[in-house]
DNA sequence: CAACAGATTCTCT
DNA sequence: GAGAATCTGTTGT
């Protein structure tokens, strides 16, 4: 159980994205395990950051390692790891996670992770706190199109831990 | 100020 | 597999 290495964070999305799955996000006071990710970057017309900085994805732009957490749908919110240097706009999104004591179905899907472990808007910004507890990453994580999404929608910019978690 | 799209999820069929 | 719920940021008038 070590903090994770800052200089982790600070390579590209796409690289970062892989590296986190298995690592542990501790918020809230629930510790959760990453077990599906996308990334997302400044050139990727999916990403919020591809139309430059705006107060709404400010944070993006920031440093690596803080929050960048948006509303979507009105209804639900989706929880970023910003990565990179600052001014990149590049960040991981957190798809699903496997928290001890919590239903596999509540935690899967970015709306039911911040659900799940009471993340909202008002989170972006802050420093997300992730450890690593010695399990190492997948060695052949599955890479997959993202979803949900309209733009870009083949690039495969999706990982999944093979074992679910 | 009005219009519109959207990194989702749930509830049917 | 299809449709609704719901609101913010962006863009255009």
């Amino acid at each position: 159980m070590t903090p994770l290495p800052a200089d982790l964070l600070a390579g590209d999305a796409p690289d970062v994205a892989p590296l986190l799955l298995g690592k542990l996000w501790v918020v809230n006071g629930h510790v959760a395990r990453l077990t599906e990710v996308e990334a997302y970057t400044a050139d990727d017309p999916a990403s919020h950051s591809f139309r430059g900085p705006t107060p709404r994805n400010a944070a993006m732009f920031g440093a690596a390692g803080h929050l960048y957490v948006y509303l979507i749908y009105g209804m639900h919110h989706c929880a970023n790891i910003v990565t990179g240097a600052v001014g990149d706009g590049q960040a991981v999104l957190i798809r699903a996670v496997v928290i001890d004591g919590f239903d596999r179905r509540l935690t899967t899907g970015p709306g039911r992770v911040c659900r799940a472990v009471g993340v909202d808007r008002s989170w972006t910004g802050e420093v997300a706190a992730l450890f690593d507890d010695g399990t190492p990453p997948p060695r052949r994580p599955i890479v997959t199109a993202r979803i949900g999404i309209t733009k870009a929608a083949t690039w495969r910019r999706r990982w999944v831990m093979p074992d679910g978690g």
